[in-house]
DNA sequence: TTGGAAGTGAACCGATCTGTTTATACGGTG
DNA sequence: CACCGTATAAACAGATCGGTTCACTTCCAA
């Protein structure tokens, strides 16, 4: 992200703005908030410590301006490929494969893990994060049963909750395995099977 | 410092090490596994660091032991409150709120917080983790599918799917605003209506 | 009575971490 | 050229932590 606000004012300030930035992403994302160190994310981004500390306060802040970007980047590419106006089987496949491809890919695990672990110590942080991630995906999912239910291929009581429950069902047999450790891939096949029950149990109850 | 008077019921072996594994229950679900230091374990726990060490290797292992005491106390009291020879609505439901009640508990949360956040470093904690929660729910829940299938009073293609699904239809809504500090406390009622919700669900696909 | 296992408290070690400071170098501008 | 903001490397400060060691106490059982 630019620093649009320094453009009028000097060139040279914030020169490595963003390359703090992208490095402690790179380390954040490797290694968690507190196994990373400032040293190593300092190094990553090749710039001295004192240069960081210039830009950004301490660890904390730092971290949360990172989380802070990389939830935005992720929930404006959320959900933008997907045609509303198709039957609702196909609209909740194609939402399942790119919901359950998110969350299982390395990334989506590892921002998961992170947000989850330090929502305990900073409470602004997960809410951030559950605001412009799930949230987003949530009301989205909301919308479309509304008009999908409108033009009569859905019988929906509560639009929010069947938006959460579908989200929950597309996560069964994959996702906790594998944030815990006991499967470390997921194929393609694995993600069409999972969503395809997820689409059949949730067409049994809301399907017309 | 001898605070507590004569022990008269004195057990040689092992006198301390319940002692040991409370304060470690304690501490870690107060800090969180590295905020927790085992000074501090020790001090709670009323016993000195050395005959913490000499109980257990080190501080991952102690975690571990926590994590499955806790874990087995709750599957093995969850299956014994269940009938399972009750109709599946009800079987469904009591389950569901009895597991729905543990993970939104703060212990539940803060269990799960700790191996998602390390299960990245020790991918043995998450892994036994899983192994002695979640995947116990599972496997015995598959069981009774079965039995109910037998009986007629099911239509289950996957048992082990559908025990997922069921899994995480219960936590839609609620747990993962919970777990990201969006709301604070769940009520019975909050409970009983995502519960009601599931169990419909689930039967509309899986009910005879 | 005495041996030994269990427990204690405190010092200690080595490592790591965040955050600061210092002395120095680079590069564009007046 | 001199000036000044930016950047750097490296040492440093202050603290924490996991884990070990040791001299000493307690208490039961043979």
């Amino acid at each position: 992200m630019n620093r649009f606000a320094d453009d009028h004012k000097a060139i040279h300030r914030g020169r490595k703005y963003d390359q703090v930035l992208a490095g402690a992403r790179q380390v954040f994302m490797a290694d968690g908030f507190e196994g990373a160190s400032v040293d190593e994310i300092a190094r990553v981004a090749e710039v001295s410590k004192a240069t960081l500390y210039k830009y950004f306060p301490d660890k904390r802040v730092l971290f949360m301006e990172v989380a802070n970007t990389e939830c935005q980047r992720q929930a404006s590419r959320a959900m933008d490929s997907i045609d509303r106006a198709a039957p609702p089987r196909e609209v909740l496949g194609q939402t399942g494969r790119h919901f359950l491809g998110f969350i299982t890919s390395k990334f989506g695990q590892q921002i998961f893990r992170i947000c989850v672990a330090e929502s305990d110590r900073f409470p602004e942080l997960g809410r951030n994060f559950y605001e412009s991630g799930p949230a987003v995906m949530r009301t989205e999912m909301a919308a479309y049963f509304a008009e999908a239910c409108a033009r009569g291929e859905l019988a929906i009581d509560d639009y929010v909750m069947a938006a959460d429950q579908f989200g929950e069902l597309c996560k069964a047999d994959l996702w906790m395995r594998l944030i815990f450790g006991v499967i470390h891939e997921v194929g393609a096949a694995d993600i069409d099977r999972v969503v395809d029950h997820a689409v059949e149990t949730f067409l049994a109850r809301y399907g017309t």
